[in-house]
DNA sequence: AACACGGTTGACCATCTAGTCAAGATTGTT
DNA sequence: AACAATCTTGACTAGATGGTCAACCGTGTT
């Protein structure tokens, strides 16, 4: 009966999250084809077959996963729009990136996989998602410049550099652990990184007569 | 004889630089895992049993390649010593990490892959080489803090913040080509990356009197 | 209690892949 | 031409891996 389904949905809901978490480890510490769906069940605590059974095939639970975290992205990007104020947006989009940075490691490094290797399965979220957006915020940044509110820059590049310097947390974080002594950043490394990030970028961009 | 050895070396010279240039371009591309042999011998043009005449095991080519890497950062590292004034040192160093990233994406992808991974095979590199590198130049930047010649600022977060913004147009080359219409970086627009790199962490960094 | 549906799982298979090997081809020297 | 060291290469092997499947289990409904 269709009821049942129901009634044990909450298995499906509760094991399709124990995957997809599992393969977003997974994915991130050994690339699509260095995961194998043994590992992934291990780190899920289930046996292999039950991966298929939920999942057709490893890709599909792969795209899924990149799916997830551009999402997540998504959502921070709405920082972006939360004040006319360039200062104050870009220092809550800094620190927002740098906090997913933090949180979301290994889905930084899902994505940063991905796309290194040229997109071979979400090229079409770049093409219509990310460009889409990108578009948006090129615009917010051009009306910056045209205000006055910030130097002339191309806004690509200033976008750029901001995901690169965010996205670094994450995707070199094994680097950055072993240059801090292979201990990982603290509370206090994490908040001062941030703040060096986000005025370091302000200052970069801010009108010289407003210094 | 002996003599034989150095007379065919050329030969193997060739073929050895042959199989690191396909390695370096087949590892970037698709992971450790996810190269397989075969791909790089095709790549290079020779029969896979020949690699593994020129090199004992995948992982063995694979570290060859990531050290060959290694080595071109460390040199344009001089670039970082090449002036005492920060402004003219960072300028060529921002400038040579682009060149580098424009002229070897596939080096640099790989670099981050490894290091993404952990740096299952060339951490004893990060430990040693990079560590002491880092912190030589973290001590030049801050003699120009001392000497008021740039903001106080954490150096380290100033250096990941180079690395990052720099690398990024080789390890996301894809993703900046797929928002740039799908063309490659004309000449004009790389020079305008490197310029507003530069301009934006020099502008962030210089102290607010020199202006 | 009987049933039906979703969930679980060990065993299995076809395919792929790093690495081996032995026979043969090249090359430079005498 | 004879040689020895180096280089070349097709065929092979052992092991790993994505995916399948059929038997089985659990749970809520009647």
């Amino acid at each position: 009966m269709l009821i049942l389904k129901a009634a044990k949905a909450h298995i499906r809901a509760e094991n399709e999250r124990l995957i997809l978490e599992a393969g977003e480890r997974i994915f991130a510490q050994h690339g699509f084809r260095g995961s194998t769906m043994q590992m992934i069940a291990d780190q899920a605590g289930l046996p292999k077959a039950n991966l298929h059974y939920y999942f057709d095939s490893k890709e599909k639970l792969y795209r899924r996963v990149v799916e997830k975290i551009f999402e997540i992205w998504l959502q921070a990007a709405s920082s972006f729009e939360n004040s006319d104020e360039p200062k104050e947006a870009l220092k809550l989009y800094i620190y927002e990136k740098m906090q997913i940075s933090r949180r979301h490691p290994y889905g930084s490094k899902v994505w940063a996989n991905e796309v290194m290797q040229g997109a071979p399965i979400i090229q079409d979220f770049l093409e219509t998602q990310l460009r889409s957006w990108t578009d948006g915020r090129i615009e917010s940044i051009q009306a910056w410049i045209a205000a006055g509110k910030i130097r002339p820059v191309e806004p690509r590049w200033v976008m750029y550099m901001i995901w690169a310097t965010t996205q670094h947390y994450a995707d070199f974080g094994h680097q950055i652990e072993t240059l801090n002594a292979d201990a990982p950043l603290s509370e206090a490394q994490w908040e001062a990184a941030s703040e060096t990030v986000f005025e370091v970028i302000w200052n970069g961009l801010a009108p010289k007569q407003s210094l």
